[in-house]
DNA sequence: CGAATTTGACCGGCGC
DNA sequence: GCGCCGGTCAAATTCG
């Protein structure tokens, strides 16, 4: 799986993978259960959404499993994507710059969970950040939308380097 | 002084 | 309807 994150040097990385047990009903952690309660079951597909060689945001397009007899499968887009980080820190620096909103505290575990929203005008991207009890050097990020912008930090992996001088626009 | 964070209040959905 | 739960708001506070 791609990692759409530079790595500042006070990051330690050392794995992540996409949750995607998570996406297929399995609540028990607190997170995602939107997806259940809106009734789409499978998930088709998970990507990250890459433009250019520049990741810019996350995507989860979702096959409906019940409804309409006379209509194929509709395609539902939640932009939705969660990844899990082994990480000594919290704060983890992935290239654009959030403000948090809130904070609260999860059932079952004795970490909060921290609310966060891109801090660009007219961007209402939002990711939640917790940290898991049993293995409390996991990060689990849930991103939610795509960043209508590009990231405006400068960052020293080389090939971020040369795609920050191009614009996005999904729009 | 403007921006970001903190933190309790508030709100909507859901189960009973 | 009521309480719980997850998510968001917003006033107060801190930070740069």
């Amino acid at each position: 799986m791609f990692f759409p994150v530079s790595s500042p040097s006070n990051m330690e990385h050392t794995s992540s993978q996409v949750l995607l047990d998570n996406f297929n009903g399995d609540t028990s952690n607190g997170l995602l259960s939107d997806m259940k309660t809106d009734k789409f079951t499978q998930v088709a597909e998970v990507k990250e959404l890459v433009e250019n060689g520049r990741f810019v945001g996350p995507e989860i397009e979702i096959k409906s499993t019940g409804g309409d007899c006379c209509r194929k499968e509709k395609k539902i887009r939640k932009h939705r994507y969660a990844f899990q980080t082994r990480s000594r820190v919290d704060i983890l620096d992935d290239g654009y710059r959030w403000r948090k909103y809130g904070q609260k505290a999860v059932k079952n575990n004795k970490f909060p969970r921290n609310y966060y929203r891109c801090t660009h005008q007219g961007c209402n991207v939002k990711k939640q950040v917790q940290r898991l009890t049993k293995d409390e050097t996991v990060v689990l990020t849930t991103y939610e939308g795509v960043h209508t912008h590009p990231m405006d930090k400068p960052v020293d992996d080389f090939q971020n380097i040369l795609n920050q001088n191009q614009i996005y626009t999904p729009f």
